[in-house]
DNA sequence: GGCCAGGCCCCAG
DNA sequence: CTGGGGCATGGC
């Protein structure tokens, strides 16, 4: 059996996805409607017969060749991936990082997740003891704007209406090239361009993108100044990552 | 208890 | 095009 150099700690638990706990040495997520749960241990098993989980951990893509691209740039990058080792960017399902990165906006991961867990207890399905589905847009399609407000989402309570609205789009965004698929998530009320980075990346994979939050722009003023995201090209998401969770766990800058 | 959170919208200059 | 206020809510 083949095994895989995936660190799953910094890959599930860095900020790109909201779906997944660890109890013990037990991690666990829904994944479009199934329950899928694993150790270090088992995880090779697990996805080894599995397309859909090989696409979802990414686990065809050359990491190796990537690292050490962006290891060879400078030290910043070098400690991050000495650290954390392959940090694998999961390819998500797309409506689920929509609605995510909607709810990230001016918040703080903690909630992120009580609130993606509160979407899932009222618009999704329950599959298990305290276990939901998050929501497909067509089982969240009743829903309003009093509704949401009222399941604390507060003034991001519009923009998932209009993303509802607006959920055919992602279809048409993963056919599209980088520019054209982000043109068209910025349709969505409250999809600007750094919510559009994080779509582009986390569902479709987009290694141009490079978002850049509260903690990314103090990464670039104080380690990158006078640079920007050409700098890590063609990984420019990848290196964000990194540096994002680098920054994060070392509680730089603070 | 005030500051901040994986920002965006809107409006003024 | 750029700057700054407002926004809901809770974590710390």
């Amino acid at each position: 059996m083949p095994q895989f150099t995936i660190n799953l700690d910094a890959t599930l638990f860095c900020g790109q996805s909201f779906a997944w706990s660890k109890t013990g040495d037990t991690f666990h997520a829904v994944l479009d409607g199934r329950s899928v749960s694993f150790t270090e241990e088992t995880f090779s098993l697990i996805v080894q017969d599995d397309a859909y989980l090989r696409n979802y951990f990414d686990l065809d893509w050359d990491y190796p060749k990537a690292l050490a691209c962006l290891g060879g740039k400078d030290a910043h990058l070098n400690e991050a991936i000495n650290s954390f080792g392959e940090l694998h960017i999961l390819n998500q399902n797309s409506w689920e990082v929509l609605v995510s990165f909607i709810l990230s906006q001016n918040n703080n991961i903690k909630r992120i997740e009580k609130m993606y867990q509160a979407l899932s207890e009222r618009y999704g399905r329950k599959i298990g003891q305290e276990l939901y589905t998050f929501p497909t847009a067509q089982e969240m399609a009743g829903a309003t704007e009093v509704e949401l407000r009222s399941l604390g989402m507060g003034f991001r309570a519009p923009y998932l209406i209009s993303a509802l609205e607006h959920a055919h789009l992602l279809d048409i965004a993963g056919n599209l090239d980088y520019q054209g698929a982000k043109e068209l998530l910025m349709r969505i009320r409250g999809v600007g361009n750094k919510v559009a980075d994080c779509i582009l990346i986390f569902a479709f994979h987009h290694m141009e993108a490079f978002p850049l939050d509260t903690w990314m722009l103090k990464v670039m003023k104080h380690w990158y100044p006078h640079k920007d995201g050409s700098y890590f090209a063609p990984y420019a998401a990848l290196a964000q990552q990194y540096l994002f969770h680098y920054a994060r766990k070392e509680g730089a800058f603070t």
